[in-house]
DNA sequence: CATAATGTGTTGCTTTTGCAACGGAAAATA
DNA sequence: TATTTTCCGTTGCAAAAGCAACACATTATG
């Protein structure tokens, strides 16, 4: 996450400082949390991977976001306006800190350390979710399956600052990213092949045009 | 917009209290403003329509945001990330303060009234983008034109409290704003009718359905 | 008021996408 | 290690969406 705040540093000196806290260890597959509305549950992954995954009524899977190593999340970042399922899945073994917020923008009743620092860095914080979420737009108005695998591809390059990277999703997960069929998806990924645009071996992108 | 935060006050009682401002009026058609990297500029539409469009390198139109009376925007809101041109149209004759902010955070040199309170109520005022942004994947994701309609008229529906309302976009801007072919809106449209779940009468949609 | 510009509604045709199904590879698990 | 489960890669077919073109209505504008 691209932020001035320091997270990592700050998780390291603040993470005991608050009592009303919960340390939770997940394995692969299993319900991290699911989104409720008015909870203001927020929530530290200090290891692992997760998504943030909805279920539609018609049984379609959308990946909302997907959550590394030090992501913040939770429903302070989520106003909840709809009835869907929205529910964070661990992609691996996680390690996750539980918060309440009792009001976001004011201090912890007991006064800690840790929702003080936080209350004043969940501005910045806010907007790189702001930030994230554009780009997720931008991608998902992209009118063609290849301009949304193209745009995503892009987007990993430059912030890897390579033309070569890995995937963070799976292929089927990778789909239920850009909100596109899994079969249509791959197939429109041969043709890049084909048509020289990428290159892939295993899990890695290799962009070649431009 | 939903905030706690009295926008519509707040524009009385301190939109000349900074120096640092601009007003200006422009006429339907005309660009507003254009989403330039670094400048924070805050926008406040005080009177007038007007949408956020993004033209992509197909030439593909999509409207990302519709602001109306006592909207704020502007790049404060907007971590631009891409090299697409970004720019505000007004859609109807309109009154824009502008302002830049030195520093989104913090107080402006001036330390104006205007800048003070605006810093202590911009992380709710964030939050309602960030509410925008998440029904907007949601409208995004959905994988039929038939379910992006559906999807936006029920908002629309929950937001006036009605089964009937009238539209905020012409046809044509509303297929840039779900991201589709205008024809092909136009016939799922048609079809929604036909199989009874909509009226439409002029610019005024009833939901039948539930 | 006449004319131009824009928006609406429609349609035939083409392309893209989704769906369903399957075999094999890879990974997780007993 | 054997077996189950998940993921990858592919394909034929059906459905949906995009494209292009047009007539007509409505709205702006000289």
């Amino acid at each position: 996450m691209n932020t001035n705040f320091d997270i990592e540093n700050f998780i390291l000196d603040f993470s005991n400082s608050c009592q009303k806290k919960q340390k939770k260890v997940f394995s692969k597959n299993e319900v991290v949390t699911t989104y409720i509305k008015n909870r203001n549950q927020l929530c530290i992954l200090l290891d692992g991977n997760a998504d943030l995954v909805r279920y539609d009524l018609n049984g379609n899977r959308t990946i909302v976001e997907h959550f590394s190593k030090n992501a913040l999340f939770g429903e302070v970042f989520y106003t909840i306006t709809t009835n869907n399922e929205l529910l964070v899945e661990a992609k691996s073994n996680c390690t996750v800190l539980f918060y309440i917020y009792d009001d976001i923008f004011h201090k912890c009743r007991n006064n800690c350390k840790f929702h003080q620092t936080l209350s004043e860095n969940l501005p910045q914080l806010i907007l790189n979710k702001v930030t994230d979420l554009n780009m997720r737009i931008e991608l998902l108005t992209k009118r063609s399956t290849r301009d949304k695998l193209l745009g995503y591809f892009s987007l990993l390059s430059t912030r890897k600052l390579s033309t070569s990277f890995e995937l963070p999703f799976s292929l089927t997960d990778l789909a239920d990213y850009l909100s596109v069929d899994r079969s249509a998806m791959m197939r429109e990924l041969k043709l890049l092949k084909e048509d020289g645009f990428i290159e892939k071996i295993g899990n890695r992108i290799i962009l070649l045009y431009k």
